[in-house]
DNA sequence: CTGAAAGCGCTAACAC
DNA sequence: GTGTTAGCGCTTTCAG
């Protein structure tokens, strides 16, 4: 392998990568550079055939505004920095696509930063350096030192599917709470009695609140959890976790119900409770999720979820981007999305006559699209999300 | 030092996003800007003591070198183009994720596209302002023409999982038709006769040369495909043509194995399979699939399927990449990577005694990881592939 | 090894 | 409307 180790730069350029420059176009047509900066700029003002020759001109060369220079002048790249970093988890690439999208359909490009570890502020420091427009942090917390950097820069931030314990940066997230909340209320009302808790990572808030939700929802109907065990967010780490939660005890100490704080775990605990433990689901343990990844409807699993709207967050969150972007202003944010949940097959359904929430059965119902999608809301379960798809609290 | 007499800084401009410059720096540090620039350049020349202060300086005001005006002088952004289509096939994020740790890992920076229909050119052209360094597809094919004007600028790409028709591209793709082929050898071994086929899109090469592949394979077993039927690499597309390859038919004329152009689509079959249909897997048929995406290894499906090696594919995109940038060539190498069959569940297993490929059952067995990973290869059925891990067949 | 000066390609006042 | 003229922040000759 061999390293470079020459700066030899000739007193000749370089064959530039796109060397017909605006100067070319300008003398082409016969007219100032400003002219064809502005024919090339959306509001300007230029007359009818200036426009035109300048266009032919810049059709004759092939000429393409370099955007990289526009930036260095205009201190606008339109690139949106977005950082994620668990790609594993369906959840996020479905995130990605539909964010790039709206993005890439707005004007934006999209720098995109995948990381595992906790470095995220070297990267970010890094990924300043490219005069980003904007961040979308849809992976870990920003440490406040960091937040503060960004803030004093004047970036746009938005935390996506987290809220910031610091509370000075706009997030978009889900009703957590009020989604697992529901949850414990359809398990109660089915007739569970003995829930358990699949956790996440323990120091995110998404965690913190499912778990709470859970928690305040049993408690609203006189349980609490019986079990508790940590995946992690993790596949492995959930298949572990769910193995152990589930071998050690009486049989009749065994939890009759699992919520999964994510779908992607609760694969992994479905596959372990029917493989290594012999269990049937949902007849021996219900299993509940959160997210509704496109797996969810598969036939396997028919994975009974909470759904996150991501439709409704990758609007709120553009949007945000957007309205800070256009005004030129750092504002502080916080959207909740409603969640509702998707009842499948992986809990056992509410008995006919039961007062538990009606859900239209389907209980091995292969056939997808519309008939299986459209499973049973919950709004009955005292959620205190109002009607409205997205809640919105402005602070500051 | 005082500030130079400088006409300061005309009207209002906005506060600068990063406002402190190498300018700022080389005052503090009682250096030329030039020193700050060499200090900030790993090749450069500068004394320890200069360095020094300079750093001391550049740590004080928080200095961070703007990477776009370094892009604008240096012409060299490193950021690299991503482009992809298909989120939902999970074998892309996969290749997301590990393509952009390799590239940030070598100081690059992902730029990412997502794009459904064929405005691919559009696109690249858009992208192309922007001085992208080289560029990743990994979706659609590049018109030829387009291929052109990249070359042209000197841009280096590299076609990522399909072969450029034209040739003059360079690529990198698993050797599809060699891994389909074994799969032939594998159903005929293990005594199946009506092999039916779930195409990808017709225009792909990947799906191609997996027919051929399964063509020539069962060829060579004295069969022929079966029934045909196309899933255009999409989840309810499979479902639904799998519905009406075996719904129509005397049964005794139905499949009894399915090869399927990629996993995502096999997850839909199969769902189809034994919902709908009622039928079982791999009792009444067998099911083999095409990537070994994670959810092959999920309880439910435990499917038997073609691995593509991504980590050696990406591997060998990012060299080939960083050899072009560095020696500032443009090249058409391509480069075909093994594959193995992984044997799992979904597909009837060899009888014992018989002279079928080895392999170790694991039938249900809910554990993961190594032992599960660990499934074995089909070297025997006559691959064309030699023992190196990717094949590297330069032109030019 | 160091500094001065001239750009990289484009935009943005400021006259005209 | 249009051209002129300064830069945006950094790198890179070219002298010294």
């Amino acid at each position: 392998m061999m390293k470079t180790s020459k700066p030899a730069r000739r007193p000749t350029m370089p064959p530039s990568k796109n060397s017909v420059t605006s100067n070319d176009v300008a003398r082409l047509a016969e007219v100032s550079q400003s002219a064809v900066s502005r024919t090339f700029t959306p509001g300007a003002s230029v007359s009818p055939e200036t426009r035109e020759r300048v266009m032919e001109a810049a059709r004759k060369l092939g000429y393409r505004p370099n955007a990289i220079a526009r930036t260095l002048s205009t201190r606008l790249s339109r690139m949106i920095a977005v950082v994620v970093s668990d790609l594993q988890n369906q959840f996020y690439p479905v995130v990605i696509e539909r964010l790039s999208k709206q993005l890439q359909s707005n004007g934006y490009h999209v720098l995109l930063f995948i990381t595992d570890t906790e470095d995220a502020d070297e990267l970010l420091v890094e990924l300043m350096r490219y005069q980003v427009d904007g961040i979308v942090m849809a992976s870990t917390q920003l440490s406040s030192g960091l937040a503060q950097q960004i803030a004093e820069a004047r970036v746009p931030v938005v935390m996506f599917n987290r809220v910031s314990r610091a509370g000075s940066i706009s997030t978009v997230s889900s009703d957590n709470h009020g989604g697992a909340r529901a949850v414990a209320h359809y398990l109660a009302d089915t007739g569970h009695r003995r829930v358990a808790y699949l956790a996440g990572a323990e120091d995110s808030s998404t965690n913190s609140d499912r778990e709470r939700g859970l928690i305040d929802g049993l408690a609203e109907r006189g349980l609490r959890i019986a079990a508790r065990a940590n995946g992690n967010y993790n596949f492995e780490r959930a298949a572990q976790a769910t193995l152990e939660m589930f071998t050690h005890g009486l049989e009749s100490d065994r939890p009759d119900a699992l919520f999964v704080a994510s779908d992607h775990m609760a694969f992994a605990a479905i596959d372990t409770l029917r493989g290594a433990l012999g269990l049937r689901v949902p007849e021996d343990v219900s299993v509940v999720g959160f997210d509704n990844v496109p797996q969810a409807d598969w036939g396997a699993y028919r994975l009974t979820t909470v759904e996150q709207d991501v439709d409704s967050m990758i609007d709120a969150t553009v949007r945000m981007l957007l309205q800070q972007l256009e005004n030129d202003v750092v504002t502080r944010d916080h959207v909740t999305v409603a969640t509702r949940l998707v009842v499948r097959g992986s809990a056992r359904l509410p008995q006919p006559g039961t007062d538990g929430p009606q859900a239209n059965r389907s209980p091995t119902k292969a056939s997808r699209g519309e008939g299986a999608a459209a499973s049973a809301t919950a709004p009955a379960t005292g959620d205190t999300q109002g009607p409205a798809p997205a809640r919105r609290k402005s602070s500051r």
